[in-house]
DNA sequence: GTCTATAACGAGATAGAC
DNA sequence: GTCTATCTCGTTATAGAC
């Protein structure tokens, strides 16, 4: 009995995975807007009304594919802010951001499902918050660590800023201060922008060496949000 | 007979426009992958063959939609640096930054076009390039102005980086030193990270105050690529 | 209980004959 | 330029296999 439902568990895992398998390789060919059941079932040999006992619908299998590249992304920054815990913050927060780029070029359409152009008809759950949120919440543990060791730089704050700086802080990080907080929010989103301008093309002709531009850009962003030291 | 060419010309720029205000619309509604000539020519009472007479194909539509946009932001960013050029440096970078963000705020879709995800199955032509560089250039001239004024302060430039970053000056600004070409480009696409990231959603409960968050953002950029004084 | 297949709906796109 | 026949799509109801 157990064992048969762990078997029908077992299948079910497998082909819900094969599902979202095909589905990305549709996302790539067609895009977001085009993903359609049909054709994910035709080519999995299946009938369009049989995907419904994995997924009740389009956009549902949409929302478990940008939580999946949520989590991906989230999980290869967290892989590279533990990986180098003992080299020095800007290192760290270098390594974050390089981890977050290298994700990006070798996932260019599941980069594009979630921060590119939001798909006509569709608006994101609330389910998705919790995995958009993991890239950014490493780069505020980056600059936690970094508080307690080797400090940070002084950062300014425009006062008609300080409300909206607390709130920001008190949401996201109540342990650090309040331009601290502001000034990561702007990193986070200005990190995304030199990813998404090397992916979408923008730096053709303009951007020749990019792992260098980028990872220069990477350590002004860090020293932006008060990180100091070398990032040897 | 010059006066009916000049009426069948006048029609066709009529018709043309037209056509791309309705191609916009469609472009709102279900995004630049699912733009279909045929659409446009039921929304337009034609019939689709009749549209090839003014565009060749969909992608030369797209093309001309897509620069359109361009230009459009490029007006709006370059007016906004025009109107301010007694004001301090940092004032108009902020202004020519508030400028682009606005018009993306009031044109989301047209934005999406061009800094969104690419198109599946459309690579932009070589034209667009003009009309994607104004907003830069105003920029680069913001900083110009500013160098020859108020000064510039100094930036980093990473030994490794050196030729990239000349490479760059020779190609955009050749009477910048390199290290304000590379700032520029950085602070350029960490410009349109800020305003991707309030435009698609991502700073939905995060950032509340926009106006204010956004003007102390531009005011660090500004700061990025050596502007000085005052922003008042 | 859990799944897949058949068939159908209403809507829309598309290709080709006329 | 119009009309029609044939495709696509998401989604549901239903019936039967395991």
């Amino acid at each position: 009995m157990s064992a048969v439902r762990g078997a029908r568990a077992r299948a079910r895992i497998e082909v819900t995975a094969a599902i979202k398998e095909v589905a990305r390789r549709q996302l790539a060919a067609e895009g977001a807007a085009k993903l359609s059941l049909r054709a994910v079932a035709r080519e999995l040999g299946m009938v369009s009304s049989a995907l419904y006992r994995y997924f009740p619908s389009r956009d549902e299998l949409l929302t478990a594919l940008i939580i999946d590249a949520y989590d991906s992304l989230g999980e290869a920054a967290e892989r590279a802010g533990g990986a180098v815990v003992g080299a020095g913050p800007v290192a760290r927060w270098i390594a974050v951001c390089e981890a977050a780029r290298g994700w990006a070029l070798t996932h260019t359409h599941e980069y594009a499902l979630i921060y590119g152009s939001p798909v006509p008809g569709y608006t994101a759950p609330q389910a998705t918050v919790r995995a958009a949120s993991r890239v950014g919440l490493v780069l505020i543990g980056v600059v936690r660590d970094a508080r307690e060791t080797s400090g940070l730089a002084e950062l300014p704050l425009p006062a008609g800023l300080r409300p909206e700086a607390e709130r920001m802080a008190a949401d996201l990080a109540p342990d650090l201060p309040p331009e601290a907080a502001l000034a990561l929010v702007a990193a986070w989103a200005q990190l995304f922008g030199l990813i998404g301008f090397e992916l979408f093309g923008q730096f053709k002709g303009v951007v020749e060496d990019r792992d260098a531009f980028f990872r220069h850009a990477a350590t002004q962003l860090a020293h932006g949000v008060g990180l100091v030291g070398s990032h040897r």
